[in-house]
DNA sequence: CTTTCGATGATCT
DNA sequence: GATCATCGAAAGG
């Protein structure tokens, strides 16, 4: 039985409880990033998934132990970041799509080519160029370095809604964020 | 404001 | 050979 911190982010449960779970929380890589707002949940019942046909050199990570890093290439050009979650070898895992940028910002601006912080970080890809993400990340823990990760300091409330970008299962309301934050990919429909 | 479309490459069928 | 868990530029209202 593991413990844990009153900080940290208990990542051995369902993937929309620990996407849930995330917003608010703080993410840095080397020293930079910010607090998490946007999140997507994804397990192997899941058609949209990446595990959903069962592991893969690929998928491997989501395979693994959980709060570990899973790196994936998309659309042949972005770096996103996901991490593993749920007991060992289900399969499931966060998308991290949007954070609002808190440090570091100077390294994300120069990454990124722009200087707007309401953009650096919104998008799954875009976060994962501000942050400096690359296959070299892939299956790392999250609890040590380069990562650091830990819980919201107060309670936030949570929007959800349907995932983004998906030709399946987009019926399900797995995205989640921080309520009327502006650094969004994109903003929740109003209840 | 909205919609459309090309880039770009690993992964899977 | 088709499909992407995307982004940004361009074109149209």
């Amino acid at each position: 039985m593991k413990t844990h911190a009153p900080r940290d982010i208990d990542f051995d449960q369902p993937s929309e409880r620990v996407a849930r779970a995330l917003i608010g929380a703080t993410l840095l890589v080397d020293g930079v990033g910010g607090v998490i707002v946007e999140t997507e949940a994804y397990d192997q019942a899941d058609p949209a998934s990446h595990t959903f046909t069962g592991p893969t050199t690929r998928n491997a990570a989501m395979f693994g132990p959980s709060g570990h890093a899973y790196v994936y290439r998309s659309y042949g050009i972005h770096w996103c970041l996901n991490f593993t979650c749920r007991p060992a070898g289900h399969g499931a895992g966060v998308l991290i799509r949007a954070l609002e940028p808190r440090a570091g910002l100077e390294v994300m601006r120069e990454r990124r080519g722009l200087s707007e912080a309401r953009l650096l970080c919104a998008g799954p890809g875009r976060l994962g160029q501000a942050l400096g993400i690359t296959l070299a990340h892939y299956g790392l823990p999250l609890d040590r370095p380069p990562f650091f990760v830990a819980g919201p300091v107060e309670p936030v409330e949570v929007a959800a809604g349907p995932r983004i970008g998906l030709s399946k299962a987009i019926e399900q309301p797995w995205r989640f964020g921080l309520a009327g934050s502006r650094y969004l990919s994109r903003p929740f429909a109003k209840n």
